[in-house]
DNA sequence: GCGACAG
DNA sequence: ATCTTGTCGC
């Protein structure tokens, strides 16, 4: 109807980038005490939501990322736009938003309108040190971001219920900082936190509205087609590595 | 000390 | 994340 064609951007690593593990363990403690988690967050059902993701060719040092906005309440797709552009930090688990964060912001940054909540591919506060790739988003941004991880981390959650809706507890300590949340009946959990500005009974709520048919979110399910669809067009027009 | 480890 | 065939099911 009316889905907008998808807007292409160049994304770039920005100057100061953190270039080591140290380096990027300082930018998280940093950010970290930026993070505000005292809010309920926006409603599901209302408004905009918008999930990111990326995909990659390590190989040739490209990322491609995506952002989809969707309708909350008919999860109509209103707006879409991918960023492509170089690889920004190895994978290192625990430091896995300094390599997507970049090419994730620039697509968010070409979208036609606001984000609303953002949707992430992977976790937010149920991170080692508190502060996943949601966090991280949600901090630069300023957006309310959620984490929705297809596996387990760090953390071990006992198996939820086997019906939809059904959760059990990621705890770091005594504290519950996510949850292993069952959205389609007798399958596999996904592994929600809270990122920024919303609480996790109501990120909980909002990846449940975005499952009434497959276990991720419409959000994330809307992004992963559009990132990989980007980078092999992207790659297309580069055979492969030359001898530049 | 040796693995395991979001994407 | 990515490399990969066929196959079972709606």
């Amino acid at each position: 109807m009316t889905d907008t064609q998808a807007v292409t951007a160049a994304a770039r690593v920005p100057e100061g980038w953190p270039t080591t593990e140290a380096a990027a363990l300082a930018v998280q403690d940093e950010l970290r005490a930026l993070l505000v988690l005292d809010r309920e967050g926006p409603p599901p059902g209302e408004g905009r939501v918008t999930g990111v993701d990326v995909a990659y060719d390590d190989a040739r040092g490209v990322v491609a990322a995506a952002a989809v906005t969707l309708d909350a309440a008919t999860l109509a797709v209103t707006g879409r736009a991918v960023a492509v552009g170089p690889v920004a930090f190895p994978y290192v688990p625990g430091l896995l938003a300094f390599r997507e964060v970049p090419a994730v912001l620039a697509a968010l940054e070409a979208l036609p309108g606001p984000p609303g909540l953002v949707v992430c591919d992977g976790y937010g506060l149920a991170h080692p040190r508190r502060f996943g790739l949601a966090c991280h988003v949600g901090v630069l941004t300023g957006l309310p971001t959620v984490g929705v991880a297809k596996n387990p981390f760090v953390l071990a959650a006992d198996p939820p219920g086997p019906r939809r809706g059904d959760h059990a507890p990621l705890r770091l300590g005594e504290e519950e900082v996510g949850r292993a949340l069952r959205t389609r009946a007798g399958v596999k959990p996904v592994f929600v936190s809270a990122g920024h500005l919303v609480s996790l009974d109501n990120a909980c709520a909002h990846t449940l509205a975005l499952t009434p048919r497959y276990r991720l979110p419409e959000t994330t399910r809307h992004a992963d087609a559009l990132c990989r669809r980007a980078l092999k067009e992207a790659l297309a027009g580069r055979p492969a590595t030359t001898t530049d």
